[in-house]
DNA sequence: TCATGTGAAGCAGTTCACAGCG
DNA sequence: CGCTGTGAACTGCTTCACATGA
């Protein structure tokens, strides 16, 4: 028995299965069950029982032998160790369709996850609340930032204004952007990205569907 | 010279990085470029040229040695390629907040894509019309799929509800799924997925935040 | 006995480095 | 000469298989 190593590197791929291991540990304890095992977990994800093992044993040994994992401490590891225990406050930079919607659902959704400010260049909507969010001028980006202290922005802007947002916002010190515009936006510097293009999928999809069956 | 294999399977990372290109060679075109190098566009996404190369080769040499691509040509190839060529329906299934400006984004975004309608349980939806897609009770998915012909579908529905409307949709013959619900659905069969969980990439952020700066 | 934790093997995708050709 | 096309090396994730321990 090794106390947690906590640190080296997790893979984004790790990182996505834990999100979804947990959820399903919430699920598990709301419906009152104690422990799981690794097989029974795999059934659901239809992953390997080997995978969800690996993922989890890089933070500790977890589970017992014989029986498998206890459901609320793996819970509130995976609670803790994803930083959820700790609210996070965002922003939204574009309050058009998508923007307006994704902040309702974020505020709906998500418990840790507070959009404190919406930005937008059209004068009808700054100065006013949507979805209860207070929309400002794309101008003010950086001090609001500064003043709300967010940390994460979800990018909602036509692909022409995404670079010189993320400069801005990298400006204002937040680490972490999530770009639904139709381009591909690098990381920079201390700056974690993750590109949600709705478009490509469906290309994806469109790809896939002229391919032959499998 | 080889005549394009074309076959065999391209893997899902290089048909997203084919989107993206295709993208960037429209925008050449429009901006009058005739032909442009692997380097070059490689320096663009912030991706190796090899790969770049590696990715067009799959298809037939494209190419000119000493010079590079020709843009015309091989964005033509692109098109066709992902079957942007001939427009696909979709349905999106849960008109909710963001299932309706999901519905927007897409008719205005991209030509290839026709959202020909949407399904919703609330009594107050069906029937009307929203953002110009007519709203169908979630009763009649199986009819209206086969009815309009509509091959791909968007999940924007409780996570509760996404197993069951999976399996409707697989019922009337849907081929591809995007899933907005915050639940990983599996492939099944024939039907691809792509799992666009919100949640996890949000949860994700915050993981990066809680760790020390790289 | 049964399920975990883990080295070793396997596989996939990326990068390297260079031969080949315009 | 410059840039493509491509085998070979490399990197990292997944699966296997088994020793370990409750």
């Amino acid at each position: 028995m090794v106390s947690a190593p906590e640190s080296s590197s997790t893979s984004t791929a790790t990182l996505n299965r834990l999100s979804v291991y947990l959820r399903c540990l919430q699920e598990l304890l709301r419906a009152g069950a104690s422990t799981i095992s690794s097989h029974a977990l795999a059934e659901r994800f239809h992953l390997s029982s080997a995978q969800i093992r690996k993922d989890l044993a890089q933070f500790g040994e977890f589970g017992i032998r014989g029986v498998g994992y206890e459901i609320a401490p793996l819970a509130e590891r995976l609670h803790h160790l994803l930083g959820l225990d700790r609210k996070r406050r965002l922003v939204i930079v574009g309050m058009g369709q998508l923007g307006t919607a994704l902040a309702g659902y974020i505020h709906f959704n998500d418990a840790s996850f507070e959009v404190v400010a919406g930005f937008d260049n059209d004068p009808e909507k700054i100065g006013r609340k949507r979805r209860g969010v207070p929309v400002y001028s794309t101008d003010q980006l950086e001090r609001v930032i500064q003043e709300t202290g967010a940390e994460i922005a979800v990018l909602t802007v036509p692909a022409t204004a995404a670079i010189e947002c993320q400069e801005a916002l990298a400006g204002a010190g937040v680490r972490a952007v999530l770009n639904f515009a139709p381009v591909l936006l690098p990381e920079r510097g201390s700056m974690r990205v993750k590109n949600v293009d709705l478009r490509t999928y469906l290309e994806e999809a469109s790809f896939l569907l002229s391919a032959p069956l499998p």
